[in-house]
This record gives C-alpha cells, sequence and structure tokens, in this order.
DNA sequence: TATTGTTATACTCTATAACTATA
DNA sequence: TATAGTTATAGAGTATAACAATA
C-alpha cells in the first residue's frame, strides 16, 4: 500500500513527471468517486451540474454545457432528467425565444443543501483517515485543482 | 474565471465540505483530462492499466481488475486489447492452471517510456501556467489524492 | 464446493450529425 | 446565414449474470 505512494512522490519529484502522477491519481480517485455514488438517484454529473447552475446563476444551456465542459446535447439529456424530477426550472428568455433560462428550483436547493450533509460518505471517510497535514495538503489543492480546469 | 476558485477555496475551508469541493474538482479535471486523450491510440484505462503492472510486477487478471477498481470481466477487455497490441504477454500460472500471468512487454515498457515524455501535453501547459507555489500545492497533493484510493 | 477467468448482454455516459426554431 | 437547442444515432466503457475450467 505504501510502495505506490512513494513511487507517485518520486515521480512527481521531478517537474516533467507531475503531469503524469497528477494524471493518473485524479483518474484514478475519479473512478473510485463514481463507483461510489450509490447513496443519492442523481449521477455525478447531474449533481455537479446542479452546483453549477447553483453557483453561478440562471443560464442556457449551451453556457452551461460550456461550464460542465460536454457538449450541449450531452447537456440537453442531463437537464431533462433534472426538469422531470423538479429540480431545475426552464423558462423562456425574455428577449431572445431561441433560448431558456435554466435556474434551480427550491427543491433542487433543498436537495443541494441536504446532499451536502449526506454525500460525500466514502471521501469524507477517507479524508478522515489521513494526518491533519495531509488533509492541510488536500484544501490547499482543491481550488487549485480547479483552476485547471478553468485557467 | 476567478469565482469559481474563490468559493472553491471558501467551501473547502469548512472541514465537512471539503470532501465535496474536492470530489467536484476531482471529477471535472478527471472529465477534462478524458477529452485531452487523443495524443495516443490507448484509453487512459488502458494506459493506467499498463502502467500500474509495470509499476507493480506480474499478477492475474483479478488481482490487476482490483488494482484499476473495476470488475474481472472489464479488466478481460482491457487486457484482450493490450494483448493483441502486443504491450502485454500472458502466460500460464506455474501451479495454478487458473490462473494467468500478465506482464509488460518490452513494447510495452517501451510505449510507457515514450508516452511519459510526449503525453499529458495539456496537463503539463496548464501546469506551467500556475504559479511556482501552486505547483508546490499539487506536488504534495499527488500521493495524498493517491493514498485516498489505496487506503 | 470455491475460485479464476471468460463470454454474453445491457446500461450509462458522452459524442457527432442532422434537424427545428428563432435571430 | 448564423445561433440555441433538440432529436437520432453510435461508440466507449463498465457492470451483472451465467458459464467454463481448475482447485
Amino acid at each position: 500500500m505504501r510502495y505506490a505512494n512513494e513511487v507517485t512522490a518520486t515521480l512527481a519529484r521531478s517537474d516533467a513527471a507531475l503531469a503524469s502522477a497528477l494524471r493518473m491519481s485524479v483518474l484514478r480517485l475519479a473512478r473510485r468517486l463514481r463507483s461510489e455514488r450509490a447513496d443519492t438517484s442523481l449521477s455525478l454529473t447531474q449533481l455537479a451540474t446542479l452546483s453549477t447552475l447553483e453557483r453561478h446563476g440562471a443560464m442556457g444551456v449551451g453556457e452551461l454545457a460550456a461550464h460542465e465542459r460536454v457538449q450541449p446535447p450531452s447537456m440537453t439529456r442531463v437537464v431533462a432528467c433534472l426538469e422531470q424530477l423538479g429540480l431545475v426550472t426552464r423558462d423562456p428568455h425574455p428577449s431572445d425565444r431561441r433560448q431558456v433560462v435554466l435556474a434551480v428550483s427550491p427543491a433542487g436547493r433543498a436537495l443541494l443543501a441536504e446532499d451536502r450533509r449526506r454525500r460525500d460518505v466514502w471521501l469524507a471517510q477517507r479524508l478522515k483517515e489521513l494526518s491533519p497535514h495531509e488533509r492541510e495538503v488536500l484544501r490547499a489543492a482543491a481550488p487549485v485543482l480547479e483552476r485547471l480546469t478553468t485557467a
């Protein structure tokens, strides 16, 4: 168990290999997270979409797709599901009738609030098993990881 | 662009929300990485599997599946592809004829070595755009992220 | 009877291409 | 003619269930 960490640390020491080590860690963790999503009826993408919509406010399908780095047709399906569940509202754009205005519904907000408390069970448990210093490292890393995708 | 980072940082300040912020960052980056994999003919899972096999040495299908957190039938398919490409060898187990012994072939090793140089173009470019301090943060985070999946 | 691996099958997620309706 | 969104379709990738061979 310790072996993989040491190798990763060794790889990450060189600037050239940081990308490689980081990519492997991130992809493996993402796969693990994906396998732990049984708690809620929403897929991770649906949840992330709802969260993004809450954070950035109302927007159209295309803009939301760009935020979540998926193609518009994919976002159409995600939104259709969220709308059917009553978590997202769809209103006509005031001046451009081609566009729709998507927003998180009160039910969606409630789900997000409730979900923030009870989700991430697996990850939170793993985080608890880390040392305070390791948690500090991840706390500092979270916004940097986010910046990687938005820069 | 700055907004999302600040929100993420805010969320991550509370211990209860670190898991949430980290999960969103990791999943978004993973999706972004997935979309940048056009460089090589191998999928990211195939590449990660080959790399794991090189790191941890020869093993069977089940063990490799456990390492990569996929089910055995999925690993069977990944391995079949790698074997067909001549990147992995399949030998009979010396004492248990149910098992097979998978190992990275010389061609597989060459591909990994070559790949380490030319892959991660997108991520390396993004990393370059970060400050030295931010890179330090990620360098420290990589092994911790890895630990999350192996602990 | 339990275990290793495979085959058969289906589901989820995402993409591209073609279409509708507005601008 | 260009743009926002949808529908239709296809392709990865992964899972579960059933099966084969061996222990």
